[in-house]
DNA sequence: CGTGTGATTGATTAAAATCAAGTGATGTGG
DNA sequence: CCACATCACTTGATTTTAATCAATCACACG
């Protein structure tokens, strides 16, 4: 199922600008003052609805923009040369992807949809040229990708040394609290990808996550029905994330 | 054996200027021309001689100023707040460390000296001035940290997947490229780091480590010697690290 | 109403951790 | 310079965890 529908052909939404934007104060727009908004405002190409398993960029292709995330959710993936599939980071409305390609020019990764999302697309060179004039913009595409390192850092740090209940408490309250950052329940919450790729991101095979899910169920951590996740108790949740028991 | 001897108290080399540094072409200063070279090493604090066990900057202090390394090598690392450590780099000659901190404006890791090693130090603000005016400089730092979140992605997927042996193999054949491109010898080498913090690095034991040392040297693949490691059949390995067996 | 995909649950196996000696290297003080 | 202490590394035996293999269940969809 992988729809490659060009970005021009997807629904366009209702045209909206930064400044008006619910997510501003998540996203590139954050700490830029209104004259600044509508500068960066000019170089996006908004909100285009796209369906569930749609690719917006390839890993080994060209590197030229960027993804702010305004509703859905994405994965991010690298294929390694056998063929196999390691998901790198799952993202949601706020979150700004695609910055790793920098480096060498092309693609690093595989950005996909996990549901109906729209994004905004930012062509790199015009956002480079113009942060600098904006140092505030200039900053926070620092920040950004500095972030992106400090998350990949604890995802090392999870997969290296943690046991399966571990990485899935953890896995939970990072959702919980990305969910809460942007408005959303932090207790209650959809799980916008699979058994499968849950383990695939968190180094565990799609049973180790099952089994993980049922037991927390039976012990009253969280109530799982299928991809509804409900935490009831947060504080056993909290104590496996962060101690070695 | 936590040195905090200040900066200020170590032996400083001879001035030397990043235009006549022979790493200007993995470092900061790639792709800058004499003047703009000259504009960088005005905001360097250079090179002072530091001894092994050496804390350049400790995890939650205050995010300042960037690293360049010189000679030698360095570890970075996490520490949860159960006290255990996660090594989340090793970094040698020509490596750029510390930009992580940007976001939160704080440091996210310790950085250490795994032996005698030489750094120059870069404010991080002024850094940031420069890199306004001089669009290569901000691209080549943008470039450093898209490099950092690549590198961290492939861990990722040797984290989430590979095997001990697998973990190795990538390991060494990693570690023989940078050397390459540095100009060491990419197939004789002398590792700075002990068994294990190898281990830690890569999510293993330290007998597990030792053990994939013995085994890979045993079937003729390398030779190890304690920290001096040559490798003997490249092609062995490079198929272990690429393939799943 | 079958079909297929994703999720759960159970049984077995495999890989690496842990526990436990023991060896070799390095460094220190007498 | 040597005896001793310490630390890093190696190797072996056992245990543990999660993977794999396998069967079944549940739900969505044509």
């Amino acid at each position: 199922m992988n729809y490659n529908i060009p970005l021009q052909n997807i629904t366009p939404l209702i045209h909206q600008h930064c400044c008006n934007c619910n997510l501003n104060s998540l996203c590139m727009a954050v700490s830029l003052d209104t004259l600044e908004m509508t500068q960066l405002d000019n170089i996006i190409n908004r909100g285009k609805a796209l369906p569930k398993g749609y690719v917006l960029s390839e890993q080994g292709g060209k590197f030229e923009s960027v993804y702010a995330l305004k509703t859905g959710s994405i994965k991010t993936f690298t294929t390694s040369s056998e063929g196999d599939e390691q998901i790198t980071g799952f993202y949601f409305p706020g979150d700004l992807i695609g910055l790793n390609g920098i480096d060498t020019g092309v693609c690093p990764n595989t950005i996909k949809t996990l549901e109906t999302t729209t994004v905004c697309k930012l062509a790199f060179e015009q956002l480079d040229e113009l942060s600098a004039t904006l140092p505030k913009l200039r900053r926070q595409i620092l920040k950004t990708m500095s972030k992106e390192i400090c998350n990949e850092q604890h995802m090392l740090q999870l997969l290296a040394n943690k046991s399966a209940d571990e990485r899935i408490a953890t896995f939970l309250l990072r959702l919980s609290n990305r969910f809460k950052s942007r408005g959303f329940s932090p207790l209650k919450f959809r799980l916008s990808m699979s058994r499968n790729e849950i383990g695939n991101y968190l180094g565990l095979s799609l049973e180790t996550v099952s089994r993980v899910f049922s037991r927390m169920h039976k012990s009253g951590h969280i109530l799982v029905d299928n991809k509804e996740i409900e935490i009831i108790a947060l504080k056993p949740l909290q104590l496996l994330a962060n101690t070695e028991q």
